[in-house]
DNA sequence: GTCTATATGCGGATAGAC
DNA sequence: GTCTATCCGCATATAGAC
């Protein structure tokens, strides 16, 4: 089971792009960090646009994946669950969020795909709260779910970037479990009365 | 009252920055755009860290200024109006948010800045939802006020960035007014009985 | 103040030897 | 597959004439 160079390619490109950027990590740098040449690199990857691509194309399986599961969810915890996970798949590939602007800018390729899954977020996060609403535990009209389910996107595609903007903060360190507790403080008022225990052991949890 | 050609030069590189990303206009573009020569630009600015710190410290200052008139906010129009403000601002400047992974890792001390802009503008929205608590309009405890607090923030810093990621949507318009409803919907299950006229008229115009 | 011309460096990508 | 060497283009920034 040899570990291919494509194989460290992308894990080294992934690392490099989480902790300093897609804009910053040059190809030449991917390839200092393995000790490998640039020509080798450009063999494996004929441009870095087929790199982020595969990269991006991980991406894009692990949260259709993720989204599959969406049937199953009919309790406060399940959908804890699936937000937590949901904040780990982010963070494992956070340099597509963080720097979107500039993806979609240079890859436009990949900005349409992005755009894709974006709407495809929504759909997953919409069926999830009508699951929540269907179970009884969530309580809200059909316009009221529409705007919950676009905060729940826009609180997992953007809290990652916004962490970073915070003093002290560097982005290198986070918590998906404090991602996902602000997630779920959005619809907390709409939790209907016998669901709220797990809802108080989890602010217990996060507030202390 | 001439319009000297630094002037010319901040109001085109803001133009410009805003419609296609900082990392994306060189200063030889907006020399191009202003019809000048590189070479004159330079003379002006002598770097383009130094034409982005203006701008930046201009945006500081609309914000300070904004920050300024939140004791007199008492009603849920006074909110919803400095909301709209707020957003009004962040648009015109929408290079520095939408860009910011970039900006902090190009210039260091614009990222610090930035950074400390957040912790006053989180000052701010704590005033601000302690000042709406105190009018008796919002009914939330402290650690609640604490998290709507940051989910104004969050909100406010990022809505712009994410509205780019939607299909459909390429940034260039934006409703600073639609933006500013999401933002009150986050608030709005704690709003006391007597103000609900209010949100029910934004809410039948955004829903429409 | 404004221009032309140029230095310098970096990032992406290719050619061809081994 | 991997290397060295190199090309190309772009972006920041400078020098010096006008």
């Amino acid at each position: 089971m040899a570990t291919t160079t494509r194989d460290r390619i992308l894990q080294a490109s992934l690392a490099l792009f989480n902790a300093d950027g897609l804009a910053a990590v040059s190809t030449h740098k991917v390839a200092a960090e393995l000790g490998i040449s640039p020509g080798n690199l450009h063999y494996h990857f004929k441009t870095k646009e087929q790199m982020v691509t595969v990269l991006f194309w991980r991406f894009e399986q692990k949260l259709e994946a993720l989204a599959g599961g969406v049937e199953r969810i009919a309790a406060v915890d399940d959908f804890w669950l699936a937000l937590h996970l949901q904040f780990e798949t982010i963070a494992e590939y956070r340099f597509i969020y963080r720097d979107m602007a500039f993806l979609a800018r240079e890859y436009p390729e990949l900005g349409r795909r992005a755009q894709a899954l974006t709407a495809g977020n929504l759909l997953a996060a919409q069926a999830l709260v009508a699951q929540l609403s269907a179970s009884g535990v969530l309580q809200a009209s059909s316009e009221l779910a529409r705007i919950l389910a676009l905060q729940i996107v826009f609180t997992t595609t953007c809290w990652l970037s916004f962490e970073r903007f915070m003093p002290g903060r560097d982005g290198r360190d986070t918590d998906p479990g404090l991602a996902a507790f602000y997630t779920l403080t959005l619809i907390s008022p709409y939790i209907s009365g016998e669901s709220r225990a797990y809802l108080d052991y989890l602010k217990s949890k996060y507030l202390g």
